[in-house]
RNA sequence: GCGCGGUUAGCUCAGUGGUAGAGCACUACCUUGACACGGUAGGGGUCAGAGGUUCGAACCCUCUAUCGCGCACCA
């Protein structure tokens, strides 16, 4: 066999492998197979998205699930697909046909702009696809999806119409979260809040009943004083109680408006008056309906002002308009003064500019199931982690509205509503604009509405809207599955995802399977969408901030992978990824998790150094060293820790116990002790000490595999540890240890052994001498035993030789130290005599500490009365090693005088 | 305003009642027959602060500070 290369190398290991993965189709899943099912659906990244670090976390947490359970012996789904994302991709072609051809989509319009979104699809769709392949993601292709395939597309418009025949979808005008800058209604979720520094403008209503007396209000939106249809108090105000009932001159285009009160009104506010504009404020209108005030639109949809009355103002934009009408109002002696101010302004969550409430006729879905599915969760039937986030969901859900559904956008999901006459539709984009006057009722017009797929006939006009696109994600548990795929797989077993769409994604997914109910019966249990929901972490950069495409901190995990490998990668990221807790990433981490990948690689090469290993070793009890024993006994509390940590989605815990174990116990400790024989001439030995490395190999190799499946299935090959792919390998049995005589002895002797190693190399270093000088060691004790591991502790220590003496008379100038085993002296004419002398008063002041700590506790009779016996005798081992260690040490120093 | 989470070594983070840990960074020594993407040793922490419970608190309770997140309010 050829000898293995210093370094891992990615290029040549990683495609190499997953190309072979996918010609024997190891990914696809048979929905016929035996074996139990284990399935996730994988949250569809965009269709023209990139990976990010984000996808990295997320979907190597799920192709360590997946692959985890394909060699625990499950029949395994993941399910990979594609999110056609209505507004995000319409919005990047728009930019891109704005800066290209210097054209809007209306220049073009429906269906020619439709067709140059598929272009850029075509384009750059999919390329993320090829990215979480060279990430190595275990995911079924064959059954890939997209949201806007055309059995899905069905899909989608199925559960709008039975959605609408059991009365839970309606069409209605309603105050809706308006983003002017992509001109379309947004759900109330993608509305983000945020402070801002604005202006409080005080400004003086005149009483038309009373001239020369003035009602003043604050406001922080002037620019739309032309749309107040009044003006309110609280009933209980004894300032303005004479005022009910009279009116106020509008003081832009000027007109009586009535003075109502309603208890919605703060005193404690501003003035205590509020200016009521039903039609740009969602308290307003709800006031404006109780005192019946009619609602005026002074906001074209692009935001610009649509006032012709006050031509000042008329098609300024919202912003300019707010001063402009500032100073009209001050120029006119309305405004009364003008404070800095901060409030919350809801902005949009896709174009981050300040959303305008208005009223609009949308589509609203009610939600169904909204007790079970709260129930369902806090029953535990899906559980989440980290559980705390039960709380944000059940407090969501507690207080849920409808879902604003229709987008005023092309690129999705169309409506399938029909219209009788085209007129309709026409009357309700002109309402918009109509400006002034508008009646609430006046749209209501008679019009017949079908909902169905197929158009009812001639005349019949199609909805120009589509849906929002979470409104056909919520079905991506189970329509992404055909029949024979959902029957054994659904539903899935585990969601892996950002907390930040627990409500747009997560709870309406639950929402949706506990309402069409696809699994194979009626019961809850069969329709719960998923049984576990992991949540992710947020990265971040390394100074907290989100990663973000304009702030440019986000890394290409392409160049990572580049520069590290898939599989350093993946474990970098692992090993820090707490649960549930924001990451912040630092390169270094990854680097970490390479130079992991390169330790495993050479300590297998080591094996492969001294002739094939076995695929099933043959080890023999009897014959194993004490060092082989003890990694056998650490191995198996591995396999536990390794175990109970993915009972709790703890792959830090994982990553960072497998690290832990292979890199100290196997390669520090293990492999060091035991190169006496593998170099020794004793063949037995050799052979027991090999066999130990095949067992101890396999098994972390197989452990490893689901975080590191590339090197893991090349060193499995290379190593001939089996004759099949790693991938479908059995997890490692514990080794069988029960028939050794005295474990625990034994392992203590390890422990002691390993302690004095220790302690002979500190004094080495407290000497100054060099780490490649051949030094003497002499140990003082009476344990005959130890003579037969002098080898490997003259190895250890780098020594020349370890002399056992038991009766040993330390000369002047020996540094000494006490170790489990006895006192090791490090014999050398150089070493410095009044170094060790200061050397020794520290040491033996640092236990007398100890020791008085320790026999105050034990003196403390609340501590012997009240702590469990186990703790009692610690601390009385612990004295005891102390006081002897203190008295060895201080005959020490006598001989150094 | 309500709720959730964090605050542990210079940095990033483990640690949930019994002598404070890892990696990186730092210091010193070392290219020793797997590995310098390495080895060995070392320095460095009143565990945000204050109370309390307990024989014993980084850990449990209360309050405070501070950072972040969600929801509500937002004239």
């Amino acid at each position: 066999m050829a000898e293995l290369p210093k370094r891992y190398d990615p290029p040549s290991v990683e495609p190499k492998w997953y190309r072979r993965w996918m010609e024997n189709r190891d990914f696809v899943a048979n929905p016929n197979s035996a074996k139990p099912a284990f399935s996730i659906v994988m949250p569809p990244p965009n269709i023209t998205g990139v990976l990010t670090l984000g996808h990295v976390l997320n979907d190597t947490i799920q192709d360590i699930l997946a692959r985890r359970a394909r060699m625990l012996g499950f029949e395994v789904l993941w399910l990979p697909g594609m999110d056609h994302a209505g507004i995000g991709t319409q919005t990047a072609v728009e930019k891109h046909l704005r800066r290209t051809e210097d054209k809007t989509r209306h220049d073009l319009g429906r269906e020619e702009f439709l067709r140059r979104v598929l272009e850029w699809q075509d384009k750059h769709g999919g390329i993320i696809i090829e990215q979480l392949q060279r990430l190595g993601c275990s995911c079924d292709w064959s059954r890939q999806r997209y949201t806007l395939d055309d059995d899905y597309v069905a899909a989608v418009q199925n559960v709008f119409a039975d959605l609408y025949r059991k009365g839970l979808i309606y069409r209605g005008r309603r105050m809706i979260n308006w983003d002017p800058a992509t001109q379309t209604a947004l759900s109330d979720e993608e509305v983000i809040s945020k402070p801002q520094k604005g202006n409080l403008y005080f400004v003086r209503y005149e009483i038309v009943e009373e001239p020369g007396r003035f009602l003043e209000i604050a406001t922080t939106r002037p620019e739309t004083i032309m749309a107040d249809t009044g003006m309110a108090f609280h009933p209980g105000d004894k300032r303005y109680a004479d005022l009910l009932g009279k009116h106020a001159w509008r003081p832009l285009a000027r007109e009586k408006i009535p003075i109502i009160a309603d208890e919605a009104i703060d005193p404690e506010f501003g003035t205590g008056v509020l200016k009521v504009t039903p039609a740009h404020d969602t308290v307003d209108f709800e006031i404006g309906q109780r005192h019946g005030l009619p609602v005026v639109d002074v906001i074209h949809p692009d935001g610009r002002i649509n006032c012709p009355a006050v031509p000042e103002l008329d098609g300024l934009d919202r912003f300019e308009a707010r001063e402009k009408a500032a100073q009209l109002l001050q120029a006119r002696g309305a405004l009364a003064k003008t404070e800095p101010y901060e409030n919350n302004v809801g902005f949009s969550d896709r174009s981050d500019v300040p959303i305008e409430p208005r009223i609009s006729e949308q589509w609203f879905l009610h939600y169904p199931k909204t007790k079970e599915a709260l129930a369902v969760v806090r029953e535990h039937l899906i559980r989440f982690f980290p559980p705390h986030w039960e709380k944000v969901y059940a407090q969501w859900l507690e207080n849920i509205r409808d879902w604003c559904i229709s987008r005023q956008v092309w690129w999705g999901h169309r409506i399938p509503a029909w219209y009788r006459k085209s007129q309709t539709v026409e009357a309700r984009v002109s309402s918009a604009n109509q400006g002034n006057a508008v009646d609430t009722a006046a749209t209501t017009e008679k019009e017949d509405i079908r909902v169905q797929i197929e158009s009812p006939g001639d005349g019949w006009v199609q909805d120009p809207d589509t849906l929002d696109t979470w409104f056909s994600s919520w079905l991506w548990a189970y329509e992404t599955m055909d029949e024979q795929t959902r029957k054994k797989f659904y539903p899935t077993s585990a969601l892996v995802t950002a907390p930040d769409i627990i409500f747009f994604w997560v709870a309406r997914m639950i929402i949706a399977g506990l309402e069409f109910k696809p699994g194979k019966s009626d019961s809850v249990e069969d329709n719960i969408a998923f049984g576990d929901v992991y949540f992710t972490g947020l990265i971040r950069d390394r100074l907290g901030r989100k990663m973000s495409k304009s702030l440019g901190n986000s890394p290409d995990p392409l160049e990572l992978i580049e520069k590290y490998g898939a599989d350093g990668l993946r474990f970098g990221l692992m090993r820090i990824a707490p649960r549930g807790q924001d990451i912040r990433f630092d390169e270094k981490q990854i680097e970490e998790g390479r130079n992991f990948a390169t330790k495993l690689w050479n300590v297998a090469r080591f094996r492969q150094m001294h002739g094939p290993s076995e695929a099933a070793p043959k080890m023999d009890n009897q014959t194993l060293s004490i060092y082989a024993l003890e990694l056998l006994a650490r191995l198996n509390e591995t396999i536990d820790a390794v175990e109970a940590a993915y009972r709790e989605y703890q792959f830090n815990a994982v990553a960072q116990r497998l690290y832990d174990f292979i890199w100290s116990d196997y390669c520090d400790w293990f492999v060091e002790a035991a190169k006496p024989e593998i170099f020794g001439e004793d063949e037995m030995k050799k052979k027991s000490a090999l066999a130990v490395m095949d067992f101890v190999l396999s098994a972390t190799l197989r452990l490893l595999h689901p975080f590191m499946p590339h090197v893991t299935e090349e060193l499995w090959f290379l190593l001939g540890l089996g004759s099949a792919s790693i991938q479908f390998a059995p997890p490692p049995e514990k080794a069988a240890l029960d028939g050794v005589s005295d474990l625990t002895g034994k392992r203590e002797l390890v422990s002691a052994i390993y302690q004095t190693i220790q302690a002979g190399r500190n004094l080495r270093a407290e000497s100054k001498l060099p780490s490649n000088r051949k030094i003497w060691f002499i140990l003082r004790t009476d344990n005959k035993l130890i003579l037969n591991y002098i080898s490997t502790l003259a190895r250890l220590l780098n020594a020349q030789q370890v002399e056992v003496d038991p009766k040993y008379q330390a000369q002047a100038g020996n540094p000494v130290a006490v170790t489990p085993l006895g006192e090791i002296f490090l014999t050398v004419a150089a070493a410095d005599r009044a170094g060790e002398k200061q050397r020794l008063e520290k040491e033996i002041a640092k236990l007398e500490t100890e020791v008085r700590a320790a026999e105050a506790k034990l003196e403390n009779k609340s501590f012997i009365d009240r702590a469990p016996s186990t703790v009692v005798e610690e601390h009385r081992r612990r004295l005891k090693d102390f006081s002897e260690q203190l008295a060895k040490l201080k005959q020490a120093r006598e001989s150094l005088n």
